[in-house]
DNA sequence: ATTAAATGCTATAAGGAGGTATCATTTATG
DNA sequence: CATAAATGATACCTCCTTATAGCATTTAAT
């Protein structure tokens, strides 16, 4: 019922990053700060490269950056390019088609507390996981 | 974010049971009704055996059925015997230790809708399933 | 120039979830 | 009694996620 380790992952590297926004951060550094394997951490970084939260410059001093605006980059962006949101669409019950011909009983009583969380995660931008 | 998928064949099924009460149904039959991959349904329905939500009965015009009152029977605890309730207990971005000192803005944000939904499975019954 | 420190890329392994297959055992029925 | 129809138990396979390892490339510092 939670999130893909990876998908963890990757939201604390970047709340991290936007608690530390302006600096350059190396793959070592975050794995001494987060204590994410070191390996993995790697490949994970390089996705959030890939998929544009944030850019790396190679060589010595090398490392990752924010770029974006921290104010338009919301959870459900992260979540959706590391996992995916189809989750919070389909059957929660994990069915192409309800067995229950969309009378199921569950569904009632669990879709709109599950909109509520990704109607959440919309709303929420990195800017707003700040610590002040 | 779902429910496994051995989760929502359990619920199904019991749903399914729950709406067809007193009658006794084989493997064979639910398969043919719910569509759940007969020989993995058939493991399902061992578990849920041994777990007591059901009782079987071996041999020609034996089956499966359910006995416990259906009232006493809550969600909560049809996917705390699958799947556990582990996932409502801990952090949701999956870690033992809050790499931010339990101040991440992330649980701020998604421990109470998280909450919610489990107050919600502690509460559903199986007889609130029933479809009038 | 050489070295150290960093990312890019890719291959591989371990483990669990989902799914398949088979044999053994039990029981009702003709 | 023999057979059919059911569950009990177990072994195996495949795929995905998580994790590990190593080589290639880039860049700053000495």
């Amino acid at each position: 019922m939670n999130f893909s380790k990876t998908t963890g992952y990757s939201l604390t590297i970047l709340t991290y990053m936007v608690n530390h926004s302006g600096e350059n951060v190396s793959a070592d550094f975050l794995h001494s700060k987060l204590g994410i394997p070191y390996q993995y951490l790697r490949q994970i970084l390089t996705k959030l490269s890939k998929t544009g939260f944030i850019v790396s410059s190679r060589g010595r001093k090398g490392g990752f950056e924010l770029t974006r605006d921290v104010s338009t980059i919301y959870i459900a962006d992260i979540i959706g390019a590391i996992e995916g949101l189809e989750g919070f669409n389909t059957c929660i019950l994990g069915f192409q088609e309800c067995p229950f011909n969309n009378k199921c009983s569950i569904h009632n009583i669990l879709d709109e507390p599950r909109a509520n969380i990704l109607k959440i995660l919309k709303q929420t931008s990195l800017e707003d996981l700040i610590i002040k």
